[in-house]
DNA sequence: AAACCGGGGAT
DNA sequence: ATCCCAGGTTT
């Protein structure tokens, strides 16, 4: 099928996109803490590390908790690692938890506690990769960036291109799609950035669209199509979860991050929620040493103890 | 390109 | 019971 280039994307659509979603974000924003004027970068980054996958609503109270305790980079560099991680809870992915405070160790190191602002040197950060870099450049510099992340992909998929929803993993002519959307001039980049991502988060829904409530329906192309199928859904695999590794490690996490003492191997299974097989909790905790995430000590396991420096 | 990595709330 | 969520890293 046809794809739209950047010269297909007109320019009276892409200006008339922009200026109303923006305007329609004016009003409709969100008060999220990482948005308010007091903000710094680092909590920025922190804000948007914590949100690679993990839904706002749960971000929001861990990230004013986390950062009352470790406000600066420099805070959060000498942190331990069990409080790194029992700090982190519940909002998943641990490994996060530990390339933040690797970030933080960069920061410090690298630029002297500041968070950067051009996309090489956040790229370069532990745990930032493209859209983090955008994302940090344009909400905490308000620096032009092309933010792409999973609201603003189907946002464009359906306004611009007329599908229900994008390709399982980003294609070439998406980037395209994107880069040439966003507007020149830091200030209306930046603006672009954080209005589409929030039309994709509360208006643009993945499941039930809000079209009625969409300040751009009248131009949107998915709609004007009829509001065709899903053309990726022969292709599209939602993860397992019953059953699966990823479920045990957060099962063993969870035990370990409640005890004060090491865990060991006979009370680590008794606590555990449902009683996966024994090869699957071996293996588990396998996988969580070698990650960092968990230590042995004379046969029992715990968080680990050692400070921010061993590593 | 695909696999791996959590967890909870909505439908 | 299934879907969805402000991705990054590794293979």
């Amino acid at each position: 099928m046809r794809v739209p280039t950047p010269t297909t994307v007109a320019a009276e659509v892409r200006a008339a996109l922009v200026e109303r979603v923006v305007a329609w974000f004016q009003a409709a924003r969100r008060d999220l803490p990482w948005r308010a004027p007091e903000r710094t970068p680092w909590g920025v980054l922190v804000s948007e590390v914590m949100l690679q996958q993990t839904p706002v609503v749960r971000v929001e109270p861990a990230w004013r908790a986390w950062l009352e305790r470790w406000p600066t980079p420099a805070a959060l560099a000498d942190a331990s690692t069990a409080d790194v991680l029992r700090a982190w809870d519940r909002l998943g992915y641990p490994r996060r938890a530990l390339r933040l405070r690797e970030c933080a160790q960069a920061v410090v190191e690298r630029h002297g506690g500041q968070v950067p602002d051009d996309e090489a040197a956040l790229r370069a950060l532990p745990g930032v990769g493209e859209y983090t870099a955008a994302a940090v450049r344009a909400f905490a510099f308000g620096r032009r960036a092309v933010v792409v992340d999973t609201n603003v992909r189907r946002v464009l998929a359906r306004a611009v291109t007329g599908l229900a929803l994008p390709a399982p993993t980003p294609t070439a002519a998406e980037r395209a799609v994107a880069a040439a959307v966003v507007p020149a001039g830091d200030a209306a980049a930046s603006a672009w950035a954080a209005a589409s991502m929030e039309l994709g988060a509360l208006v643009c829904a993945a499941r039930s669209p809000r079209c009625a409530a969409c300040p751009v329906a009248d131009l949107c192309a998915w709609r004007a199509a009829g509001y065709p199928g899903d053309t990726h859904a022969h292709r599209r695999r939602t993860q397992a979860w019953h059953g699966t590794d990823r479920q045990c490690r957060g099962r063993i996490m969870a035990v370990l991050r409640a005890a004060d003492d090491a865990v060991d191997r006979t009370a680590l299974d008794a606590h555990m929620a449902a009683t996966p097989a024994d090869a699957q909790v071996t293996r588990c905790l396998a996988g969580l040493i070698e990650d960092g995430l968990v230590e042995q000590t004379r046969g029992a396991y715990h968080l680990p103890r050692e400070g921010a420096d061993a590593r």
